[in-house]
Formats: structure tokens, C-alpha cells, sequence
RNA sequence: GCGGCCUUAGCUCAACUGGUUAGAGCGCAGGACUGUGACUCCUGAGGUUACCGGUUCGAUCCCGGUAGGCCGCCCCA
């Protein structure tokens, strides 16, 4: 009856322990965290209509133009496994009439996302991200309520080493300008540009500031910044931000090479980079663990009412690899194993296990029974803090033997008799020392 | 989408220039030992050497294709 095994579809990952206690370490602090800052969770459906990223993401951008799961449903309408988080949120936000509720919302939202994309270490098809939305404020303290609520994530959830790189894209009316003055730079470098370096510079010619190729690089160096061709409100607002930033004490590097890939962005832009102290990343080249920015235009050009928006993207799968490395999250251990044996009882056993756990105590024990040695290794393998056999004589005196499993091999044992009457009283201390 | 590298037990890796029973550690299972230092000792089960095809008397080792993984580019989380 067995046939040829089934492999999961590429870039797509099956998430199991150990590991999934990362994830859900993350996704604890996220919710109590994003909770205090003002953040609602929000859960919208895994697809969208397909146009709704053709008009929020840009129809020239390389998830729009070739990374899309895209496929006609039975009704033969065009539909999009959705590629990135804030265009579905804004679809949800126009869709509910949020704006005419209340003047400022601010959400937040993980799972997953999808795109088709040649697989690499940290870049997969199907992603996960964390991300947050803030629609109603233009000041910029939403700019940096948002990339403080990134920096103190990133502080509680254990990666010190990540660096913030800001920058402002402007808006509508400095944009053109500056877009001139760009192509003029790198105009006479057209003739030595790469096929993809040439449709770059056509379609979306700030993209070439992140370009490795070494004919540019000089270019590079020398293009102007936008941050020079600023209008007056963006320049203050940037301004603004960079005040904020520095009283709140978080760093930043400026970086006027800070290009998004999504055409909604304007004025502040803002990544978050992994950069080891010491030693090599484990990432890679996939250092950047969180993107985000300004999108004044967005809500609006999706057909909802004029609301700016800042937001972010934070790259779970990243992220989890990085504490992975760390090894700084812990996992979760009972804090007393019972063994059993075979006799009459062992019901009595069993139900003090149940008892406990109902109770709120992490206690565990082999429903395969077996030799007493076997259950203990068992413990041993599942990192109990302490184990007990609860046999006959302990079933009559109503004492359990209690064995600390956590100590060095050449430490002298320690066993301690607890009553069942003291049980829960012990625990209670114990359970602090274990998870 | 483009260029390059890799693929041997569940995991990490070994096997002289192609030569005939493919090894080890970890893990897993059992025993010593169904009543306690589990961390010790002994034993065992797991492989059509990713898959398909070719060259050869003979291929894990050579060639081609497919799939998967990795690196760089593109791009991004």
C-alpha cells in the first residue's frame, strides 16, 4: 500500500518542534509588546484580489511583475496569494470604513506570505511577518513610535546587534526633481549598463543605488541624495524624526542609498540590519530582518479617504534562524516526571499526574510504562528538573522521593521526601527554577 | 529569471586514482536493570549511495537530464 513519498513544495517549510517554541517566543512578545504600544491584531484571509497589489506594490516592481502566486479561481476571477501585508491591510481599512470610526488606527498582523522567488537561505516562498500598521497621523511621532516599537522588539526578543537605517524618499511634489537629477548622473553610463541595470534606470532609476555592479559604483558614490532635493515639509519632518530618534536614544545611520522595492513609500524609509559585532552572520546576505516606512498616498489611491500611514515588516523567518543561533531562547521542561510501576497503584499514579497538570504544573510521566530505568531516561531526555517513582511504599506513605536531574555527573545526589501534602507548595517553588 | 557549487543511514560526516559484505559518531530500539545517578556498558535495527538514463567487464565515485539544497546576481523579509 505504500507508494512514492510526497515532498512538500519547495521554499515551503514544514515549522516542528523544537523549533517551534522560537517562533511562538516571538509571536508571545509581539502580542504583549505590540499590545502596550496601542496595537490591535488584525487577521485578513491569504488572498486578495490580484489587483490589489498591481496598484498598491507597483506594477513595475519585481514581486508584482514576476513573484506572484497568481491563479484563476472558479469563477475565473484573478486572484493573488497575497506577497506582503500592508496593501491587504489598507484594503481591509478602506473596506470597513475604519477611517469614519475612529481618526487614528493602529494594527499589527503576522503569517504567512508568498512569493515565487529563487530559494536562499532566509528567503523562502512561503515567508512569515510580523508587521504593524498606523493610519491617521502625519507628525512625526508616529514615524518613530513605530520604529521604537521595531527596536525595543528586537531589544526583548534577544538580537542586540541590529543596526537602523534611515532615509526619506520625499513625496509626490520633490520626487520628480530629484528622479531628474538622478537619470542626468547616471545617463552616461547607460552604454555600459547590464540588460537589468538599463531597465532600472528606465523604470525606476533610484533602484540603481542598490546596484552591486562595478561599472556603477563610482556613480554611485557621487549620485546626489535625495535628501538634499527635500521640500520644505518633508525636510522638517525628517527632520522631526531624527530629533525624536536621537532623544529616545535609539541610534540610526543615516542612508541615502535606502531604496524600497515598493512603490508606495514616501518620506521616511527605514530597515533594520542585522550586523554581528563579532564574526560572521548567519544570515548572509539576508541581514535585512525588517523594512518599512511612510505610505501617505496609499489608503487613498486604493480609493479610501485621505489617511497617512507609516508601517513595517518584520521577517520572521529570519529572525527565528538568528535566535536559533543564539541558542538564547529557552525551552520548555517539565518540572517533575513520575514514573510508575506495574502495579495496583498505578491508577493513583496516573491521576496524580492529571491532577497536577489540571492544577497549572508542567508534570510528565510515560504512558508506555516500562522499566523504572527507561522512564527515567525518558525524563532525562525530555530535560525534567526532577524526578519521582511513585510506587507502592510512596503510595503508603504518601511521600514521593524526589531526584534532582539537573545536576553536574560528579555532584553527590539529591533526593528530597516531599508529602503529597506538600506537592503543590513545592512545585510552586520548583516550577520557578524550570519552565 | 541568470551564473556557479552541492546531494552517501533520522542528523553530522567517512569510503586510495571506478573494483565488488558502503563505515563512524549522534539519535533510535533492546538488554545488563519493569524500584531510580538517567548522563555507564553491551547488542541491534535503519542505505536500491536523491531520482531517471548513459559510458564501462564493473560506478557512491565518469557523462547527461530531473528534483531538492547552497552561493552570487536580481530583488527582498
Amino acid at each position: 500500500m505504500s507508494g512514492p513519498k510526497i515532498a512538500g513544495v519547495k521554499g515551503m517549510n514544514d515549522l516542528l518542534p523544537p523549533q517551534i517554541e522560537t517562533w511562538q517566543f516571538i509571536e508571545g512578545i509581539a502580542r504583549s509588546l505590540f499590545g502596550r504600544y496601542g496595537f490591535a491584531e488584525i487577521r485578513t484571509p491569504i488572498v486578495e484580489h490580484t489587483e490589489l497589489f498591481v496598484r498598491s506594490v507597483g506594477e513595475v516592481t519585481d514581486i508584482v511583475g514576476k513573484e506572484m502566486y497568481t491563479f484563476n479561481d472558479k469563477g475565473d476571477r484573478s486572484i493573488t496569494m497575497r506577497p506582503e501585508g500592508t496593501a491587504p491591510a489598507a484594503r481591509a481599512y478602506i473596506e470597513h470604513g475604519v477611517a469614519n470610526t475612529e481618526p487614528l488606527t493602529r494594527w499589527f498582523y503576522t503569517g504567512p506570505m508568498f512569493r515565487y522567488e529563487r530559494m536562499q537561505t532566509g528567503r523562502y516562498r512561503q515567508f512569515y511577518q510580523l508587521g504593524a500598521e498606523a493610519y491617521g497621523s502625519l507628525d512625526a511621532a508616529q514615524d518613530v513610535e513605530v520604529i521604537s516599537l521595531c527596536a525595543e522588539f528586537f531589544k526583548q526578543v534577544g538580537v542586540p546587534d541590529v543596526v537602523l537605517h534611515l532615509n526619506s524618499l520625499g513625496d509626490a511634489s520633490t520626487r520628480p526633481a530629484y528622479l531628474e537629477a538622478l537619470k542626468a548622473h547616471f545617463a552616461p553610463l547607460v552604454e555600459v549598463m547590464s540588460a537589468d541595470a538599463k531597465l532600472a534606470f528606465e523604470r525606476n532609476t533610484m533602484r540603481l543605488l542598490d546596484s552591486k555592479e562595478e561599472a556603477l559604483q563610482a556613480a554611485i558614490k557621487t549620485a546626489p541624495a535625495i535628501i538634499d532635493f527635500l521640500d520644505e515639509g518633508s525636510k522638517k519632518h525628517f527632520d522631526d524624526v531624527q530629533r525624536l530618534l536621537t532623544k529616545l536614544g535609539i541610534g540610526f545611520e543615516l542612508d541615502r542609498r535606502l531604496v524600497r522595492g515598493l512603490d508606495y513609500y514616501t518620506r521616511t524609509t527605514f530597515e533594520f540590519i542585522y550586523q554581528p559585532k563579532s564574526g560572521e552572520s548567519s544570515l548572509g546576505r539576508a541581514g535585512t530582518v525588517c523594512g518599512g516606512g511612510r505610505y501617505d498616498r496609499l489608503v487613498h489611491e486604493l480609493g479610501g479617504p485621505e489617511k497617512p500611514a507609516v508601517g513595517f515588516a518584520m521577517g520572521l523567518d529570519r529572525l527565528v534562524m538568528l535566535l536559533d543561533s543564539l541558542k538564547s531562547v529557552p525551552r520548555s521542561a517539565p518540572t517533575l516526571f513520575v514514573g510508575t510501576f506495574d502495579g495496583p497503584e498505578r491508577d493513583d499514579a496516573i491521576a496524580l499526574v492529571m491532577a497536577l497538570r489540571n492544577e497549572g504544573f508542567h508534570v510528565d510521566f510515560d504512558p508506555r510504562g516500562g522499566k523504572l530505568n527507561k522512564q527515567k531516561e525518558r525524563a532525562s531526555k525530555v530535560n525534567a528538573a526532577w524526578f519521582a517513582a511513585y510506587g507502592d511504599a510512596e503510595h503508603k506513605a504518601r511521600t514521593l522521593k524526589i531526584d534532582n536531574m539537573r545536576l553536574a555527573k560528579d555532584a553527590p545526589r539529591e533526593q528530597l521526601d516531599v508529602s503529597f501534602d506538600a506537592l503543590r507548595a513545592w512545585l510552586n517553588g520548583a516550577s520557578k527554577g524550570s519552565s
